[in-house]
DNA sequence: TAGCCTATTGTTATCACATAACGGTTTTGG
DNA sequence: CCAAAACCGTTATGTGATAACAATAGGCTA
């Protein structure tokens, strides 16, 4: 594993943190929804890294920033973020993700690092209508697609030297 | 949860279970692998359902035939059936599926019901070419993507009557 | 501002999914 | 036949997630 498990490009991460908790502030103002002290402390915590996190570390660094935590502690924030598009799961390593652009019903897809486990949510939204007519064809109604694409980020790759 | 949940079109479903035991023979054969009494049981009780099934339910299907299993018999099992293809992981789920049509290499795709659990393998692979500028962009190679669909098969929603 | 309703959090216990580690047995090829 | 490799049995444990219920805090209306 590479030293360096942060994201796939250089850039000032202190602003990704402070963004994502404004933006999260602003969200929740305009849904009128509670960004309470736990999630608000969650959501910290996965802005911290471009990395996949699990529900249990996220449950070590609430009990080590003070008082001790249990598991519903974590889960609950963690769906409550994951709801509101807050936060992504990925499903593949079993563990959860600040969202780099929270905005109403964008539908992710990631590129996930199996070595250092970091995560990059792309831009990228192409054509879905082929599945939609394959999932017509059988009365299928799609409620929600998640695309993963496991590999390795540039800094865990071997070095080609 | 509906009362068919089984594949989202009716079919004949013994054949299913014929053929996919044979593709696993003949693969088996050709690429000088062992089907193994285990693997091809646990291989025979995906092919019942076109459902996802846990790694336990497996293990409680292993031993009610018979003999007393433990997890190991079913994840080594399960392991080598993804790994050659002849069963796929549904991330999503935690569970396994029998795949519909082994063959090299194809990246497939699913329409999972949230209700019943069927998974629904489909043929469209659309042009992943944007994801593939994408990754290169930030040098990332992609080894595995996962598409899942989430959503309802026709025979668990709500009747529109 | 008292009273009520609802959302949130605390607490305990338990369920579900997955693998480590090690020893024994079977299979395969020389 | 023997050695190496693949496979399987067994025990224990690690890791992820939720059920159930009690206690508390926030917001609303009379």
């Amino acid at each position: 594993m590479n030293d360096n498990p942060l994201a796939f490009v250089d850039h000032e991460h202190a602003g990704c943190i402070e963004r994502g908790l404004a933006d999260a502030e602003a969200l929740c103002a305009a849904r009128s929804l509670r960004l309470t002290d736990a999630r608000r402390r969650v959501l910290e915590i996965l802005l911290q890294e471009h990395r996949a996190i699990g529900a249990y570390e996220v449950l070590n660094r609430l009990s080590t920033s003070g008082e001790n935590a249990h598991p519903p502690a974590a889960y609950r924030a963690l769906d409550f973020l994951v709801a509101h598009g807050l936060a992504h799961k990925i499903e593949r390593l079993n563990a959860f993700v600040a969202c780099t652009r929270p905005r109403e019903g964008h539908a992710p897809a990631f590129l996930i690092c199996r070595d250092c486990r970091g995560v990059a949510e792309t831009d990228v939204s192409f054509d879905m209508s082929p599945f939609d007519s394959a999932a017509e064809d059988v009365g299928f109604s799609v409620e929600r697609t998640s695309i993963e694409v496991e590999g390795l980020c540039r800094s865990c790759q071997p070095a080609t030297t």
